[in-house]
DNA sequence: TGAAACACGTTATGTTATAACGTTAATATG
DNA sequence: CATATTAACGTTATAACATAACGTGTTTCA
């Protein structure tokens, strides 16, 4: 696990902050809702939607896709998790943003995720932007590669 | 259409480019590979794969889900097309590059897609990189909005 | 000319996601 | 408090995107 933080404060400043963000907003942070917060952030790397199906099914309950998506849909428009494109992929959220723009690190041999916030790369993409005239309404970046940890290990 | 551009040349330009890399790459610009780079040319728009499939199909002949997703994976490990991984379509490659990196402004409203070339953000985003120690292999940047065009309509 | 590699055909299936409509639960309003 | 309204969830079906696996034809090259 990246860099032996204490991963249940992670979950629980999530749980936290989903509260909050959830008594901000006036909308609800259901069973539901929170369950697959909850194992979204169970790591730092994506989860996929049918994955996530699975662990919400039990031996006497299978979930249906619509339950998880209507969840994923309900989290990533409260900005509580992300979706990562380029695997169908979710994870959580590690800050609070005002834009909806997300940027990853992404590692492809052990498959963590970090999110990476460096106001020089907003800076340098809006004046880009600004120059061709386009208008920037939400920003993806997901850089794959090799994280520190793993490049260690050679 | 993007600035009045000579459309036709940017096919024209596309295929030169195309046999030229293959010639280099001693691989083949067969027939159906051909088509599918066309057809992707057509627009500035991404085009989706089974968009694709039915362009290729005749009245005689349906072709099928993997004769397209080949010949897509040949032209992407080519570099002759990148795939716009939030809205699973594929477009045409501007520039040769020697990284696979993808960055481009996608317009939200005409769905016109440009393909971003500017050093300054390669090298911030080498640099935080660099900061923590991840080592990028493949660079994807995706920024949605409203185009110069589509905004000076209103 | 025949072996090897490459490209394509074909069938089947896997994976990801949403439409549409009905039911239940929460909240707001008289 | 009753009931209207909205939000959330259940359920069925299907759409949209993509690949596995295996067979056949084509090209390349020794």
């Amino acid at each position: 696990m990246r860099q032996n933080h204490h991963h249940k404060k992670c979950i629980k400043n999530a749980l936290r902050r989903a509260e909050a963000v959830c008594r901000e907003h006036q909308s609800r942070l259901t069973p539901i809702r929170k369950k697959v917060l909850e194992l979204i952030w169970q790591s730092h790397k994506p989860i996929k939607a049918y994955d996530l199906l699975d662990q919400l099914s039990t031996d006497g309950h299978i979930e249906k896709p619509p339950t998880v998506y209507r969840a994923l849909q309900f989290l990533l428009d409260n900005q509580l998790i992300h979706r990562i494109e380029s695997s169908n992929g979710y994870i959580g959220c590690e800050f609070e943003h005002k834009e909806k723009d997300s940027k990853f690190f992404i590692c492809d041999q052990c498959h963590e995720v970090e999110e990476l916030h460096e106001p020089k790369i907003d800076k340098t993409l809006s004046e880009t932007s600004k120059k061709q005239g386009f208008i920037p309404n939400q920003t993806n970046i997901e850089i794959h590669g090799t994280c520190a940890k793993c490049a260690n290990l050679h």
